[in-house]
DNA sequence: CGAATAGTGTCTTTAAGACATTATTTC
DNA sequence: GAAATAATGTCTTAAAGACACTATTCG
């Protein structure tokens, strides 16, 4: 413990965002293509470096929100440190990982540096056949697990829809992010059965057909009571790949 | 992006660990008396940098959990990242702290280095009077919050018991980390309907009077099925302290 | 026997899941 | 009117909370 000779070693400290959005009702989320070695042309997280000594590392994540995806604003929550040895051929790199939920943005991207980035369904991600920089791959993995669970307890779900939003489109968040279906009956009394989770502005919303929603706007509460169960008595590994109702 | 000159700050990475334990019916936590600068004499948690360029994080955290605490093969996972600058007057220090469970042990500690340690109850360390070295109040807090909502779904309960336990020490793991007092009979009933939490091992354990108790071990099930719902419908703020129908 | 702790059962309320029905729009 | 989507209601089952009761040990 106390010593004289010895000096504790210096590593390189990054920051790498999962920004996970709805886009046509599929779960997407933001890569760029990198500039530079190491893999140099194949598909990365956004992030980088801190800037110098004195930056945050959560001011450092948003900076690179910024930055690389012109977004502000966001939900944005520490995810984890991916710091394995050799992860990254450089050196000692130990990354922490951001998880940011961002509302649907009408193109790929506004205001992003020049590099290509892109955004890439999440189904097509996990199925393994896209292959990426680093361990990103696990940390999408982890950061998409998650939004599954903070769905359940958290009112995390609005931070995908905009200021304003109908019950319908909500519905589309859990299904997009949980992979099922739902009924709609059920999740619109679950939805209000949450205190404080949704409360209605005063106006509607027109559809192309049928009859006008309501709007609402999200609730001051963090915490959902009740939860919204994704599923009571069930173990989860049923759940997953549990598609058998879904037609069209 | 691109750069040419500019090169990315090195940072010193530490690993800090919230031991957690029960003794005598009460969460503690364990705190070493620091021996050097800064904040010498004064009880922060358990923790150093790491070794070298090589080491893995969370093997640098279990080499600290070996060499502070003589403790191995505990439950051990990934809390957070403290990293603010100025936290540490050293210059820019990054601690990854780590939650860590351990089994009820009988003496403060086995195989400690030298410089004191001691357990000290969650209850004293929240009420605020007791100050620590950096940061580690909050990190203590995060960590005890973590605990406490794992305790919902997941079997972490068992983490705190030995290899055999009775009901009734599962349930003094839930009242002393969640902090109220429980049914036990209803307690009994949701433990034994969660699916896989715990399986029953032949064998009964005799206490010093009363119906001697059957013993069980931890089951192989991480999530529980159904959730140990610490409060259903009401809202959490209202749970904290509810100690109404508590008689001696 | 009484004291103490272990374990089971029962009743009420809440919430989940399945599914029928009504309401309001556009064409 | 039909088609489409929004919103509400009803029934059954699962699980939570409150609490009475039985079981097995010690002295």
């Amino acid at each position: 413990m106390e010593d004289d000779e010895w000096e504790p070693p210096k590593i390189l400290l990054a920051v790498d965002l999962v920004i996970l959005t709805l886009r046509e009702t599929r779960l997407q989320v933001l890569l760029v293509k990198r500039g530079i070695e190491p893999y140099l042309g194949a598909y990365a997280l956004p992030g980088g470096f801190l800037f110098d000594e004195h930056e945050d590392i959560e001011a450092a994540a948003r900076r690179e929100l910024s930055e690389e995806a012109g977004l502000a604003d966001v939900h944005l929550e520490e995810l984890g440190v991916y710091g394995e040895p050799g992860r990254d051929p450089r050196g000692r790199v130990v990354s922490v990982a951001y998880l940011a939920i961002a509302p649907s943005l009408p193109e790929p991207i506004a205001g992003t540096d020049a590099a290509d980035a892109c955004w890439m369904s999440v189904e097509d991600l996990l199925s393994g056949r896209v292959g990426l920089a680093f361990d990103h791959h696990r940390i999408i993995g982890d950061g998409i697990e998650r939004a599954r669970v903070k769905l359940e307890h958290t009112a995390l779900a609005t931070a995908f829809c905009g200021e304003t939003f109908t019950i319908s489109d909500l519905q589309q968040v859990y299904e997009a992010v949980w992979g099922v279906r739902l009924d709609p009956r059920n999740f619109y009394r679950k939805v209000k059965g949450a205190r404080g989770f949704i409360i209605p502005v005063g106006s509607l919303q027109r559809p192309e057909n049928g009859r006008p929603a309501r709007l609402f706007k999200a609730g001051p509460v963090r915490v959902l009571h009740p939860p919204m169960a994704r599923s009571t008595s069930v173990p989860p590994e049923a759940q997953v790949t549990r598609e058998g109702g879904v037609r069209s």
